[in-house]
RNA sequence: GCCCCCAUCGUCUAGCGGUCCAGGACGCCGCCCUUUCAAGGCGGUAGCACGGGUUCGAACCCCGUUGGGGGCACCA
């Protein structure tokens, strides 16, 4: 019935974001992020805060960050300070919220009951609200009877109970929950994404704020704590867009009372979703946040792979940094269609900004991952900062996530390398390898200098010039034999790092092992 | 089942009625470079879901079909 193209909604959302950019001085910007602490952190709950947070900085407004725990079944301390430490590493920094306070404090709904049962109480003097003592089953029952799809949920029964009805609940002991009294008109609002989105009145029943045992639920207190806290944009994923009238019910009659000032702005950002087209759930391995951070993406990095995930910046270009992004970002140029997580295309991504990183700086990030694997101290001691100064630049381009550089490097930091059984097979095999390591060696031992342009003209001259061998097969066997790999940094520069002593042993432990 | 959202290469996107036999990126495939692996350079592959309108002209506007997705709790 109320089915538009696409093309319409952009229209109305064209109209909508020059009003808005008209506007912009006018009305400062309020976006929130509020997740509730339960389990793990979401890389689609991180693309919300991202988009909130640009949308905030890039219109000089204030972003403000909240938490929703009010599930104490499910939410947990850690949980709430890995948000934290999650946020920051990010660098989405909030200027309202926990430990950074503000004026609408406090930022964690734990804190805010008293907020919410004295606008409870105020819902239902007005009239807006009412109890409701139906119980689940009762509801299902009588939908039942009445021939309806139980999925039909609750049936506003007890919109106009007498005292006496009222009274004869009460005292069968009954505890009722607070219910909003819907509207009867339609519900409709103009998303900053997707334009006009209409639902028809009737469609949404009375829906529960306050639980039976006083406990006030999330489509309660998420716009009670908007309306206080004066925000202005509410960007969230398109999951949520069907409760959206359900909250502009809520913020008519908060606005009634004189809680709110009228509805705020609504942006339905598009589903993430992972391999068929599901939305991407906290069961699937890749919605795991920290995974990125352990394997050493950098925040910008992945600041930047998550801003395209519904938003680009141009059409020629998709790599930029945040403060870029911060510049051009549109949230009414936000995609309607849902992004599928393509972890391919955001080491991609990474891989550019690590490669654009300054060799200082590069070192620096990568120093931790190392030391993790008790490769170097943190930090490292003068030779081995020298020694990673040296190597970084070989290392830096052939990464993509800052761990991948441990393997690469570990040759170096250790005294023996243990030689990978694959790489031994393939290079390490026959008579023709160890004539190779043979003559390596003995051109290597007596060597004046100790330069990669050293090395190579040795090298070259006794296996290239000596042995006749192609460069491709001088070279296997001694790679594998000083890095225990492969594939390994570029060969010379590799074994001047090393030094002459730990070669020559790995040469001739390489040698030993040669079968036959 | 009901309500809502969405529809351009395999994936993410650009496209705002003519400049589009559709541009970029990732992926994939070649070639060049090359001591491995990368990086880099060059080239290639592949797409407007379908049907009706509107218009001189539609990827773009309208309607429908089909397909995909999300939501329908005293979770958030």
């Amino acid at each position: 019935m109320h089915h538009r193209g696409s093309g319409h909604a952009d229209q109305h959302r064209r109209r909508h974001r020059h009003r808005l950019h008209r506007r912009g001085c006018a009305v400062t910007v309020r976006t929130r992020f509020c997740p509730s602490p339960t389990g793990l952190v979401h890389v689609g709950v991180m693309r919300t805060a991202l988009f909130n947070w640009a949308h905030a900085r890039h219109t000089g407004g204030t972003f403000v960050f909240r938490v929703e725990d009010t599930d104490a079944a499910r939410d947990s301390e850690q949980s709430y300070r890995h948000l934290l430490d999650s946020l920051r590493w990010l660098g989405l920094d909030w200027d309202e919220g926990p430990e950074v306070g503000g004026p609408h404090g406090p930022y964690r709904q734990s804190q805010r009951r008293e907020v919410y049962r004295d606008v409870a109480a105020r819902l239902l003097q007005a009239g807006h609200a009412y109890e409701s003592f139906s119980t689940p089953e009762e509801v299902e029952a009588r939908r039942r009877a009445a021939g309806q799809d139980p999925k039909l949920g609750y049936d506003n029964a007890d919109r106009d109970l007498t005292d006496e009805q009222e009274a004869a609940y009460r005292a069968e002991g009954r505890q009722p929950v607070l219910r909003l009294r819907m509207p009867d008109a339609d519900l409709a609002w103009t998303d900053l994404i997707r334009g006009d989105v209409r639902f028809a009145a009737g469609s949404v029943p009375d829906f529960v704020l306050v639980r039976g045992n006083g406990v006030p639920l999330y489509p309660f207190t998420n716009p009670v704590d908007d309306a206080l806290m004066g925000i202005t944009d509410v960007l969230r994923g398109e999951d949520l867009l069907s409760s959206t009238p359900r909250q502009l019910a809520l913020y008519a009659a908060l606005t009634d009372i004189g809680v709110a000032e009228g509805p705020p702005r609504f942006g339905h950002l598009p589903l993430v979703t992972g391999e068929g087209n599901r939305k991407l759930s906290k069961r699937d391995p890749e919605s795991n946040f920290d995974v990125y951070r352990e394997r050493g993406f950098l925040p910008e990095g992945l600041v930047n792979y998550l801003a395209l995930l519904g938003w680009s910046i141009a059409d020629d270009r998709d790599v930029f940094t945040p403060e870029e992004l911060v510049r051009a970002f549109d949230v009414t140029r936000v995609s309607a269609n849902p992004a599928r997580f393509d972890v391919k295309k955001a080491e991609a991504i990474n891989a550019t900004h690590l490669r654009a990183l300054p060799v200082e700086d590069f070192v620096a990030r990568v120093v931790p991952f190392l030391a993790r694997a008790g490769l170097v101290g943190d930090p490292p001691t003068a030779e081995q900062a020298r020694v990673l100064r040296a190597i970084a630049p070989l290392v830096q381009e052939r990464v993509v996530v800052l761990s991948d550089a441990v393997d690469l490097v570990r040759f170096l930091f250790t005294d023996e390398v243990e030689i990978d059984p694959a790489a031994a097979g393939r290079q390490l095999a026959g008579a023709e390898a160890a004539e190779v390591l043979d003559a390596a060696t003995t051109a290597l031992r007596e060597l004046p200098g100790w330069t990669a342009p050293d090395v190579e003209a040795a090298l070259k001259e006794a296996l290239v010039d000596g042995l006749g061998r192609k460069l491709r097969q001088a070279f296997g066997p001694v790679r594998v034999a000083v890095t225990g790999r492969t594939v390994s940094p570029p060969l010379y520069e590799s074994i001047e790092l090393l030094g002459r002593d730990r070669t020559l042993a790995r040469l001739a432990a390489a040698r030993a092992a040669v079968p036959g």
